[in-house]
Formats: structure tokens, C-alpha cells, sequence
DNA sequence: TTATTTATGATAGGTTTACTATCATTATTA
DNA sequence: TAATAATGATAGTAAACCTATCATAAATAA
């Protein structure tokens, strides 16, 4: 069972809807399980079949390519990250305090309730940390983009941004910020853990917490 | 002619040195035409060697694979900027000073003087703005890392951390603000032409100016 | 119920990419 | 002039990427 929540993504990710069918699940499941262990260069279609038990064929009649999956999974991301905001910023007013709450939706989405099924967000997380990037740095960007694939994200900026700038509306830079925080958060925890020199985080210690912190001294340096 | 430089670089990147003869030569030039045109993705050796007049088993005397390639230009880049860095301030002793033009440095070491004549610098930054971050984001990060392939940025960011630290001695994140201007300074410039709606910066303006602004707003903010 | 549509599996095959090996030829150097 | 090194030419293998076709199983409609 579990809370059904099904997120509306982009048609045009996809060939056939994978949240409508069971083999399209675990295409889901099992992509993300996959990537987390291989990285994207090496994850393909013929390794991601043979873990589901099914077959190539199948799996190109829900996505195009394995970029297309990456897209999708990020999407999904940004989607849950929008979603998860929206509810924990419900009831707050003031600004900073919801800065606050997205912050710690960005190093610590994969944490927070409630759970779905085929889809393990913690392991997704790492993924989006490791790859996402990897979504738009390609030379398909402006066509992609005409096509909305990026919408998402773009609409998780323009909340954050809004939030920005009611915290101090002479800021410049809103929207420059918001993509930061998100990019750095990302970033710094990769950092931690694979090129320490690159970063203040320690490596020991609870990089999540480390990578919070930091970026809310920077936000409120930056806005005050 | 042009004048000699020879960067030194790991020589686990290459199985021979592409500076020494003028088939390397021309295959460093030609990666970076190419990266430039096709994107790291569509880039190969076959395509190079067919650019060059070479053949592929040529070029694989040199390089392992494309992806060494990539390192390779990327830590050429790396070491010219730390180059600059240092020619520039080298009778600057205010710190402040100093970061202004390190920003300067990440955000057009393309339009910098000295030339070499194989290597378009200009292009050479397009690749690393929208390529460079895939140097890093592999499975392969930490073996690579045990090998000293990117040292040549950890020693960049380490300089840079250092101008921060004179700045202001109590400021706890050197290494992060350090490694943050150095990937905001790309991905700004990357937004603003293909993202726009994740930065501030104007599609229409002088993007690079503007990169250089606002990260000089940030820098200053940040340690004040 | 039976007929029809839809989803999946099984299999095959074609193209491109990624790489290795071998031998001939051309430059360099001794 | 002989020896060595660098490149080119050619061949070939394995995997990745993708399409097509047919059989079968499952779901749905008549």
C-alpha cells in the first residue's frame, strides 16, 4: 500500500507512463538502484532489464534512452522537493524561517516522510547528487528546454526566489541565489565525500548538518 | 612561434606527451574544436582522428580514452588560471584586490594574453563551462583522485582560499567560497545562455561582466 | 462466453562506439 | 648507413544502442 502519490511530470519524458504499470515501477525502482551503484556512464538498458527480468525491448517501450530516464528521475526530484516546501512552509509566515525549511528540504529531502513503494528517495538523492547536473550540461539543452523538460526546476528557482526576495527585496540576485543554494547544497555534499579539498564540510562529521549550516550563514550574510 | 609555454601536468593522463609532437598538438586542438562543436557525448576518436587526417589508432597512442582527454584539457585550463592568477597579483598586496582579480581570472581567462598557438583559449573555456564538471562526477572520482588528477584544482582552490583567509581570518568557509566562485562563475555563464530563468544574469547583456559583478557582490557580503 | 486489444517477452539484427593488434611505411636519431 | 621511433593502414572483437518482428499472456469489450 502506502500514501499513493503520483506526480505529474513532462510527457514527453516518457513513451508510456511508468507510474501506470507494474513493469513501468520497477523500471523506476530499479534505474535509480542501478544508477546509485554504476553512475550514469555505465547504467544501460541491457543491465537494467536483466535486474528486473525483463528485456531490452521492453524497457525502450517506456523510455526513449537513458538520458530520458536521468530527466525523468530529476524531474521527479525537483517535483518532490516543490511538494515537500509546500507543505512544510504551509503554516509559516515569516520568510526567513521559511528559507530555512527549504534549505533543509535541499540537503535533506530523502529523509522526509511520507514514503513511496517503488521508490527509494534516500538512494534517489544520491543520485541526483552524483548525475543530476548531468541533465542539462548536454548539447540537447536549448532543445530540451523548448520542450519544458527543465520547467520544473525552473519553478522549485521562482518559489525560492520569491522567498528571497520577501526576505529583502533590494536583493539583486534572487534567482541567481535560489539555483546556488540548491547547486551548492548538491555539491558540498559530494564535495565531503569524494574531493574533501574542494570544501570546508568535514568529511567525518554529519555532512548534512555541516552543509545546512553553511548555507544559512551564507543566505543570511548575503541577505541582511 | 608564440611564446613557449609548457604546462606541466600528471603524467598518468597520457600515455604520451600530446605537447611534444605535432600530431598531439593537433589532437589537444582539435578536442577542444570538437568538444566545442559536438559536446563531450557525441566527441570521440574516431570523429577526431578523421578532423586531424590521423586514425583512430593513432590517437589512442596518446590518450586511453576520451574521458583522459577531458582531464587533460580541464587541468591545462585549471593550471592557466592559476597562472594568471599568479602573474596578476604579483605586486597586488591587498587581499580584496587580489580576489577581485582571481574573479576576474575565472570569469575570462579566454581573453587573456599570452596565446599558444594550438590551443584556442576562448573555445578552451566554453568546453570547461559546459563540460568540466564531468571530469569529476564519475565512479571512477576517488581512484582518479588517489592518482592526482585533480590536483591541479585543488591547489587552485587552495590559492583562492587563501586570498579569502587574508580577507578575513574568522571567516569559516575558505574552501567553499573558494570552490563556489569557481563553479558560479561557470554555471552563471552557462544559465544565462541556456538556462536563463536559473540566474539573474541577462541573456542580452555582456553575461560575463555581469558573472563578474555579482560575484564580486557576493564575495564582499560574504566577508565583510 | 468469445473476440479484441494491449502489454510483455523472446529473438534477431543492424549500427555505432570503444578499443586492441598487426604490419607497413615514414621520420628521426645514432 | 643502420637502428629506432612515430605514424598510418587495416582488421577485428565486444559492447552499447536501438529497431523490428512474432508469440504469448493479460486485460477489456462485445
Amino acid at each position: 500500500m502506502g500514501i499513493e502519490i503520483k506526480i505529474a511530470l513532462n510527457e514527453g519524458l516518457y513513451l508510456k507512463d511508468p507510474q501506470d504499470s507494474v513493469l513501468g515501477r520497477n523500471i523506476i525502482k530499479h534505474s535509480i538502484l542501478l544508477l546509485s551503484d554504476l553512475g550514469f556512464e555505465a547504467f544501460n538498458f541491457k543491465k537494467l532489464s536483466l535486474e528486473i527480468g525483463s528485456t531490452e525491448s521492453s524497457v525502450y517501450r517506456y523510455f526513449e534512452n537513458k538520458h530520458l530516464v536521468l530527466i525523468y528521475l530529476v524531474s521527479w526530484y525537483w517535483e518532490w522537493v516543490a511538494y515537500l516546501i509546500r507543505i512544510n512552509t504551509l503554516n509559516i509566515n515569516d520568510p526567513k524561517r521559511k528559507l530555512e525549511i527549504i534549505i533543509n528540504c535541499f540537503v535533506s529531502a530523502s529523509f522526509e516522510n511520507p514514503s513511496i513503494d517503488y521508490l527509494d528517495k534516500s538512494k534517489l538523492h544520491s543520485v541526483i547528487i552524483a548525475e543530476g547536473i548531468k541533465v542539462y550540461r548536454t548539447k540537447d539543452v536549448d532543445e530540451e528546454y523548448g520542450k519544458g523538460y527543465f520547467r520544473n526546476y525552473k519553478q522549485l528557482i521562482t518559489t525560492v526566489a520569491g522567498v528571497i526576495s520577501e526576505i529583502n527585496p533590494t536583493f539583486q540576485y534572487p534567482y541567481a541565489l535560489a539555483s546556488n543554494l540548491f547547486e551548492m547544497s548538491n555539491n558540498h555534499i559530494y564535495f565531503a565525500k569524494h574531493l574533501p579539498r574542494l570544501t570546508d564540510i568535514s568529511v567525518y562529521g554529519n555532512t548534512v548538518d555541516e552543509v545546512e549550516i553553511m548555507l544559512n550563514y551564507f543566505t543570511d550574510k548575503l541577505l541582511s
